[in-house]
RNA sequence: UCCGCGGUAGCUCAGCGGUAGAGCAGCCGGCUGUUAACCGGCGGGUCCAAGGUUCGAAUCCUUGCCGCGGAGCCA
């Protein structure tokens, strides 16, 4: 007899087959026609299928007309056309097997709608739920998406280190990383002596794979990072995380305009691969989760993205006649306020924004002419606000090294970096997606706690 | 980290100085090719913690812990 999924045995061409079913009860219930339903789910799909199991089956009355919410069983049954409204196919059981019960009085997802923040208190148990099976379903895509696209734009997907031993990564609080005795660190001259911790010297988690990156676009031409990143931030925020994955291209001969038209490309392929592939789960979201999902998808897809220098979206902001709680001036850093007017009100579209003033901006962001900017971007997008940072690096090494200096920063530190632009340097360009993000804006959820199976947070590392 | 709101039954909440309540789900019974099924009944509580005010505190005050929303940082 063969094995069906629940996606599988709802399909109208599985009817007439003998298969066995294995799943999770949703609900139960029993008709005094001498038979039960039981809605089984195995997380193939958002949907459920319905068993229909006679009563002369000899373990009804002992096991079967106990099977609660959240218990396993074996089924083997022929697929049949449903007579009833509410679904087009239904298992007529031949055998139930229960696998493993779950006790009502103590199972904690029970027939019942459940907040969200409650799941998050049951983060094992929550991916038994419609919307976060759909989560992750969908979180699956996307990531599947992002490797197809880049892998057949040609792109290497690069492993860059999440152990790092260079403090000096950019702004960002670091996590340590450390073998030492916290309760007893060894010191020389008061200060922790790191030369026996275990690299030698300090080491933390990393923060972005960006600069290793680089190395080897100046060297394969195009490739991309994709993996964990950590943030020691005091953050309490719904779209922050201490630990989340983050998507990191790097491209060799590609200048701030050429990065563009890449992040409007991956972003657009990212979303098309989404409705097109996750339907049922897609239409879930937007009936459930989030009203709007459809039309603030299909119009990043569909509208191309405003490309808007800096200061000229400074004048915009000036003459628009509204009143900020943030002042509007050139120099200052755009405000989460400025962002969303920009693309949900006065261009409702999607908005890059570029060339922005160099005092803002990293050491690695190439300078231009005027003096004053650098070739930075951000991609905003309507209901979301920024979901893609990036720019074209400083391929020029004693400007490079002169911006280093002008932050505090000691080239000397960054020697192997440097080495980058010492030899054969290239203009190159990149940008860095968060992963959760992407997922917050392709599903409608609200919190990015509610996008990650297990959210690390400040205070919360559960599970 | 700052500002605001909140922690009462398994869950969602009401009660805001005088003996602790509802809906949902759970249990029991009824009914039904049912489908968030429906109808009737039953059980269920250190009212977040520690101090304080009071004859009396879930209720008022203080502190702490936790959660949520907004801001900042950013992905």
């Amino acid at each position: 007899m063969n094995t069906i999924s629940v996606s599988d045995a709802r399909r109208v061409e599985s009817v007439g087959k003998s298969v066995l079913l294995r799943g999770w009860v949703r609900t139960r219930r029993d008709s005094k026609g001498g038979f039960s339903f039981l809605e089984i789910n195995d997380g193939s799909c958002q949907g459920n299928v319905q068993v229909v199991a006679p009563a002369t089956l000899d373990n009804y009355e002992s096991d079967i007309r106990k099977l609660v919410t959240g218990a396993s069983v074996a089924i083997e049954g022929e697929i049949k056309a449903s007579p009833a409204k509410g679904q087009a196919t239904e298992i007529h059981a031949t055998r139930v097997e229960l696998l493993g019960s779950a006790d009502p009085e103590t199972y904690p997802l029970q027939k019942k709608g459940h907040t969200f923040e409650f799941l998050r208190t049951i983060a094992h148990l929550r991916p038994r739920t419609n919307t976060f099976g759909a989560v992750a379903r969908v979180r699956h895509q996307i990531c599947k998406s992002i490797h197809d696209f880049f892998h057949e734009q040609g792109f290497v997907y690069v492993h860059t280190p999440v152990i790092t031993a260079s403090d000096c990564e950019g702004a960002g609080a670091l996590f340590h990383v450390t073998t030492l005795d916290l309760e007893k660190l060894p010191r020389t001259e008061g200060q922790v002596d790191y030369s026996r911790d275990f690299f030698g010297k300090p080491a933390y988690l990393t923060v972005s794979g960006q600069l290793q990156g680089e190395a080897y676009a100046c060297a394969l031409g195009r490739i991309y990072t994709f993996g964990p990143t950590f943030r020691a931030e005091n953050s309490n925020t719904p779209r922050h995380l201490a630990e989340f994955w983050m998507i990191e291209p790097e491209m060799a001969f590609f200048d701030l305009q050429d990065n563009m038209a890449l992040a409007e490309a991956f972003l657009k392929r990212i979303i098309g691969d989404v409705l097109a592939h996750c339907t049922e789960d897609m239409q879930f979201f937007a009936e459930r989760i989030d009203k709007e999902l459809m039309s603030r998808l299909n119009n990043v897809l569909e509208k191309p993205f405003l490309r808007l220098p800096y200061t000229e979206a400074v004048d915009i902001l000036l003459k628009s006649g509204k009143t900020w709680e943030f002042p509007v001036a050139w120099g200052n850093d755009l405000q989460s306020e400025h962002e969303r007017y920009l693309t949900e009100q006065h261009f409702k579209c999607p908005v890059i924004l570029y060339d922005y003033p160099r005092t803002l901006k990293p050491f690695y962001m190439r300078c231009n002419d005027d003096g004053k900017t650098v070739r930075a971007m951000d991609v905003l997008v309507p209901g979301v606000g920024e979901i893609i940072g990036g720019s074209q690096r400083e391929e020029r090494l004693d400007i490079l090294e002169g911006r280093m200096r002008d932050q505090g920063l000691d080239p000397e530190l960054y020697s192997w970096y440097c080495d980058l632009r010492r030899y054969g340097t290239v203009p190159h360009s990149g940008f860095g997606l968060g992963l959760e993000r992407t997922v917050l804006f392709c599903t409608g959820m609200a919190n990015i706690r509610d996008v990650i199976p297990f959210p690390r947070t400040p205070g919360n590392a559960e599970f």
